[in-house]
RNA sequence: GGGCGUUUAGCUCAGCUGGUUUAGAGCAUCUGCCUUACAAGCAGAGGGUCUGCGGUUCGAAUCCGUAAACGCCCACCA
């Protein structure tokens, strides 16, 4: 065995013994069911360093399950990412010369699944390499048929219930990929902008201008009032008065209205119905027409215009919102009809997949009534039935709930769930879309007969994934079927905090409408990925490692450890290839382990008493840890759990115990030892088996003789751990103490290693670890009724109250030494002091707690023992 | 504009309902060691007036108030 773990054969060796003996696989049975199920990554994606946070995190919990005997099983898939994957399709097509506009709803549909079965998996694949412990066969799609039918049914259903309409709104429009989007899809950005201020000639009083500040002058060609302030004085003037749309020629009315706020910029307010939400409101509200001046990918459109305008605008016609925004402000100030310009902070959408900001528009959509949803989804996260980790989110949650809106869920897309909506192609030839009544719209499952056409729209992609905990289960389709009895509900959801209303949010609303019962128990929300300067990871920045690379540096064992080491639940994560380093050099650390234990020549000798007293200790040490391991997956704390193991190997098993128990030069060691040693390394392995899952395989088949498809996978934990025995756990903690004491005292003093020293106790003296500390600190014990007859320079230490000395004639520098012991003095009397000041204290010895007073007066009696200790060494010293 | 969160060693973070020998871990740093499992290692060491201020208390990193800095979420001031 070479001295350095290699991992890439290990870990494509035994994923493949894993998939051979089928060991991902779950059926419902008589054990506790322990479902997650995976949050789908696009289906055309490919692994970064987000999955690896998410995905590791969720093999852990689901391997942990596994081993303390829970049936687990992680259902895995993909999503069809209607906007991202059409996007991606539409870009290939064009490389190929290809416009979508060329291609039939069908032709282009063909291309989407070719595209998604040439890519569609690469993602899953790459999960494999990380270990994942996906239930493979149970591998779905958004967009596949279960899901698919399952989402068709859910929309008619709500249809039924009215949880649906169909309605004129305002809606946040991609001009990039031409469709509504929902309102969580947008992103605001702040943004350096300019406010014109632009002159309005009011007709009423020629040559007199309203000044109308705006952020938009582009649109001034849908402009169809200016609204004022009734309260506003220096706006009084204006009332009833018309002005004239600069660069347009409109002549439009002065409305008044309170929602203009007064001393806001100049008081007077331009109202464009069509291309903003708040005008949208006031034109509403005024009956004013909407003159929409934008084409569907936001280039102007002047055949919207009145005709005897159209001379004056024409030249603006084709041009791109923000080219246009430039030249009307040229003209406009070569007409002198801009009164100034100011820099203006503003905040601007931008659609979440094409970064296009987006544009109000008026359209005809689909909206799911949320209300409804938000009063079944909001008591169980309130009061925990649901458990949020970090539970900082519940604030988060119930924000959006109490504050939400009706939800857009149609998509001029065509990857997607077409919306099951069917009009009588004769009816709809007379009125047109919008026209069509709403009493006469067929929603169904299946095409009514007849002569109708069917909705051209798709639906929002979480439209799907809302039904995902439920549908994975076929449970949309076959209610109460026993898979979903049994898998349902999963235990923790393992996303990121960033898609909590997208996504978790309605899966629980859904998961109560149609099951009636929570989707999950948990809810671990993940921490965002970002390089060690605190950027985001970007392609764009060029910051984002490649995770398979990763893998071939570090193992996936090593990605995973680093990844999860600073990632406490909810904390961002600051990524830096040293982290993925550590976790390699543990695996090392641990094939080291291994090759040690596994190199002993075993011979029926007698078993030493260090190694009896070394067992005895490890044996409630591994039970300490468990318990606290345990407790800490209770609570999610996961990279505190793997720290805790780490801790567990490194400094406890390798740097103690097997320095405790290992032979002398070219000595075997005794069976027993040999055996309870193999039998700790089985259960260390087993703890740190849902961290690291190959090398943790790979040692614990070597450890023993294994059957063929016998896994550490599927072993058992055994008894989580119980607190050890208390006894030995301090007495080896005092045992560490001294041994530090003296290799302390040999750093110091430059003491080569070889040196044997001589150690005296001084005061109470106890032999019990005479044979250790020889072992591990090459130091025999004297006989301390002799000390003072040596008449030797001594260098002293404290453990406890207890003093030692280490006579060094040779080595002692008398000053130094003073110097040191007059600091630790020094150090031990404000100590005491501190003490005194409290106990001296009348109401701290009334009203605290006397188990506290009574430690206080042994911290007191502890002190005065050692400063008297100090002292006494310091006057032996100074002769 | 509202809400939430964070601020503890050079870095990343623990420190749960105030009291456990005047604050812990990992990494990094420094000093010795190629000691026969491991130099991707071993042994040892240094490093913090717990963001500032005020308060409650016998006692505060911990509770309350306040200020600042940073971060996140939500919101229609053009």
């Amino acid at each position: 065995m070479d001295s350095k773990y290699n991992p890439t054969d290990i870990e494509a060796r035994w994923y493949q013994y894993w998939l051979d003996n089928n060991l991902f696989h779950s059926e419902p049975d008589g054990r506790e069911p322990f479902t997650v199920v995976i949050p789908p990554p696009n289906v055309t994606g490919v692994l970064h360093m987000g999955h690896v946070l998410n995905e590791t995190i969720q093999d852990i919990l689901v391997r942990r399950a596994r081993l303390e005997g829970k049936n687990a099983c992680w259902v895995p898939g993909t999503d069809h990412a209607s906007i991202a994957t059409e996007a991606k399709v539409i870009k290939r097509l064009k490389e190929q010369g290809i416009n979508k506009s060329d291609l039939t709803r069908e032709q282009f549909l063909k291309h989407a699944w070719d595209w998604t079965d040439e890519h569609g998996g690469i993602i899953l694949k790459q999960l494999r390499k990380l270990g994942c412990s996906c239930d493979w066969q149970r591998t779905a799609f958004t967009m596949d048929e279960t899901r698919s039918r399952a989402v068709i049914k859910v929309f008619c259903d709500l249809y039924k219930k009215g949880l649906i309409y169909r309605g004129l709104r305002m809606v946040n429009w991609d001009p990039e990929r031409q469709t509504a989007l929902s309102d969580e899809e947008v992103i605001y950005h702040e943004e350096h902008s300019k406010f014109y201020y632009l002159r309005y000639e009011v007709v009423e009083e020629p040559g007199k201008y309203a000044i109308v500040a705006t952020t938009r002058p582009e649109t001034i060609f849908g402009d169809i009032a200016v609204c004022i302030n009734p309260k506003e004085e220096k706006n009084q003037w204006l009332k009833g008065k018309h002005v004239r749309v600069p660069g347009v020629g409109r002549v439009i009315p002065i409305i008044e209205d309170r929602y203009v706020e007064i001393g806001f910029g100049t008081g007077c307010l331009k109202v464009t119905p069509a291309h903003d939400v708040n005008d949208y409101a006031l034109g509403q509200k005024y009956n004013l027409k909407t003159i929409d001046i934008f084409t569907p990918d936001a280039h102007l459109n002047m055949d919207t215009m009145e005709p005897e305008l159209q001379p004056n605008v024409r030249k603006y016609h084709g041009m791109d919102r923000f080219d246009c925004r430039r030249q009307i402000v040229e003209d406009l100030q070569a007409l002198g009809l801009v009164e100034k310009i100011e820099d203006y902070d503003n905040k601007v959408g931008y659609s979440e997949r094409t970064n296009v900001p987006i544009e109000p528009r008026l359209s005809l959509q689909w909206f799911v009534r949320m209300q409804h949803f938000a009063d079944i989804a909001l008591p169980p996260v309130m009061n925990d039935d649901i458990v949020f980790y970090p539970a900082k989110y519940k604030n988060t949650y119930r924000n959006w709930l109490e504050n939400i809106k009706d939800w857009c869920i149609s998509r001029q897309l065509w990857w997607g769930h077409r919306i099951p909506a069917y009009y009588d192609a004769d009816l709809l030839a007379e009125t047109g879309l919008e026209n069509y009544p709403d009493d006469k719209i067929i929603v169904s499952e299946t095409k009514p007969e007849g002569n109708y056409v069917q909705d051209e729209g798709a639906l929002d992609t979480w439209f799907s994934s809302w039904l995902w905990p439920i549908s994975l289960f076929d449970g949309i389709e076959h209610p109460n079927n026993p898979e979903l009895r049994y898998y349902y509900p999963t235990a923790d959801l393992v996303t990121g905090p960033d898609i909590i209303f997208f996504w978790v949010a309605r899966m629980i609303m859904a998961g109560y409408e149609y099951v009636g019962k929570m989707p999950f128990k948990h809810v671990y929300f993940t921490g965002i990925v970002r390089d060690k300067l605190g950027r985001k990871m970007s392609k764009s920045l060029g910051n984002s490692p490649d995770p398979l690379d990763l893998i071939e540096r570090y193992g996936a064992d090593g990605v995973r450890m680093g990844i999860l080491l600073s990632a406490p639940a909810g904390n961002d994560i600051l990524y830096d290839d040293s982290l993925c380093e550590q976790g390699r050099n543990f695996c090392n650390k641990i094939w080291n382990c291994f090759r040690m234990v596994k190199g002993l020549e075993v011979a029926d000798i007698l078993q030493p008493e260090t190694s009896q007293y070394a067992i005895r200790w490890f044996e409630a040490k591994l039970g300490e840890a468990q318990a606290e391991i345990a407790d800490l997956f209770s609570k999610y704390r996961l990279s505190e759990a793997l720290m805790a193991i780490y801790r567990l190997y490194c400094d406890e098993f390798s740097g103690w115990y097997l320095e405790m128990i290992k032979p002398g030069y070219q000595q075997p060691i005794d069976r027993a030892t040999y055996e309870a040693t193999l039998a700790f390394f089985d259960r260390l392995l087993r703890v740190l088996h849902p961290f690291m899952p190959f090398i943790t395989e790979e040692l614990w088949q070597n450890l023993y003789e294994r059957a063929e498809g016998e896994s550490i996978m599927t072993s058992q934990l055994g008894t989580l751990g119980t607190l050890g025995d208390l006894g030995i756990l301090e007495e080896v903690a005092t045992l560490k103490e001294i041994i530090a004491g003296v290799r302390n005292a040999r750093a110091q003093k430059n003491i080569p290693q070889k040196e044997r020293l001589t150690l005296y106790f001084k005061g109470a003296d106890t032999y019990q670890y005479a044979s250790l500390l020889q072992k591990l600190a090459n130091c025999e014990l004297g006989d301390s009724q002799l000390l003072s007859t040596l008449n030797a320079q001594l260098s002293t230490f404290l453990v406890g109250t207890t003093e030692f000395a280490i006579p060094m004639d040779q080595f002692i520098n008398v000053d130094e030494e003073l110097k040191k012991l007059e600091a630790d003095l020094q150090h031990q009397q404000g100590f005491l002091r501190g003490v005194m000041a409290k106990l001296s204290n009348e109401r701290f010895v009334q009203n605290a707690k006397p188990e506290i007073v009574a430690l206080e007066q042994k911290k007191k009696s502890d002190a005065e023992a050692r400063i008297a200790a100090i002292e006494e060494a310091i006057r032996a010293l100074k002769g």
